[in-house]
DNA sequence: CGATAGTTTCAGAAATAACCGAAATACTCT
DNA sequence: AGAGTATTTCGGTTATTTCTGAAACTATCG
């Protein structure tokens, strides 16, 4: 029996699809990401339509995204030709694959962009200072944070999951950063 | 003479458009939100009607949302009667707010669902323990960042942008976070 | 080398979200 | 108060995205 059949496992489902409406996802990829986490056993195709009640073709297309975002992957069961899928479930893993994925998608292309601009702006005599400005700090801003970010993905999980317990306190080690 | 009659400044306004459409917001609340970011002086609603060619009562709506986000504010000019609007060019506070908001509105309402379920499910003795923990699992998961999230944004601007220049060095306070 | 089972692609249908313009409402000034 | 101007709301339209079902493609087994 699925878990989809357990009130409680439906809810999360629904619910998890209803919220990848709001972030980069669509409902049936997020729907399918849900089931693949909730269930313990690898589950084909076939049996993710038959949980989900989607088409065939849209649930081998959200397979797709999952494993494009490095948090599905197909296994196979023995005895059985057809493909399996299986959902991460170390959570921290399953988080820092997406935010590397959506960084690759969404702020990566920012960054050329502004560059880009950046470079154009520099040759523009005529254009107002404050434009120049407001885009190069966009650039430099943007630049800050994924610098950290690029830093901090590389610690090992259990130093950033200390570094975490740790909340604010971190302030403690940086001259005048006691509140 | 608006901003948007330069290259670049309109490039970067319907850059930042096009994300926003992959981001929470629609296409229009984004260019709205980019003018203003360029523009020096407080514009008014049929002035961003005109250089973004927009129906006035969608500038409306994108500048409620903007408002609502905290990063885009009222203000007056002297001699004019119509309301003019400014955006926030600090962009670290510019980020503290929509973070804020986005937490509030993506975030929040899926940690209230987990707790649900979690509360119902301790009370359904026939539910398979894994689903009891995945579910649990996340909800936990979810608070820790959270959590982290909470105590760091209180934290002084300049101690955060202390704290982001060390990078990975951070790790040098962690016992055993040598790498 | 077929036959069969499994998977993906693709064009169109359905659903959703964004946008517009007209009408209603609110505000300001005399 | 009421004329004139500014702003918001809302029903309908358009644009975009998602989803489906059929067809094409691929792989495996006898």
């Amino acid at each position: 029996m699925g878990v989809e059949k357990y009130p409680e496992a439906l809810e999360f489902i629904l619910h998890w699809g209803e919220m990848g409406t709001h972030w980069g996802a669509n409902r049936s990829v997020a729907q399918v990401h849900a089931l693949l986490y909730l269930s313990k056993k690898p589950l084909d195709a076939e049996a993710i339509c038959g949980a989900l009640d989607l088409a065939r073709s849209n649930v081998s297309t959200a397979l797709k995204e999952l494993q494009g975002y490095g948090i599905v992957r197909r296994t196979h069961v023995a005895g059985d030709r057809r493909d399996h899928f299986v959902a991460e479930t170390e959570l921290w893993e399953m988080f820092m694959a997406i935010t590397a994925e959506r960084k690759k998608r969404e702020i990566d292309p920012v960054i050329a962009k502004l560059a880009e601009l950046k470079e154009r702006m520099a040759a523009n005599k005529d254009l107002p200072a404050h434009v120049r400005d407001r885009i190069g700090g966009m650039h430099d801003f943007i630049n800050t944070l994924t610098t950290w970010y690029g830093q901090v993905r590389g610690l090992k999980k259990s130093t950033l999951i200390s570094l975490m317990k740790l909340g604010a306190k971190v302030a403690r080690f940086i001259p005048g950063g006691k509140d």
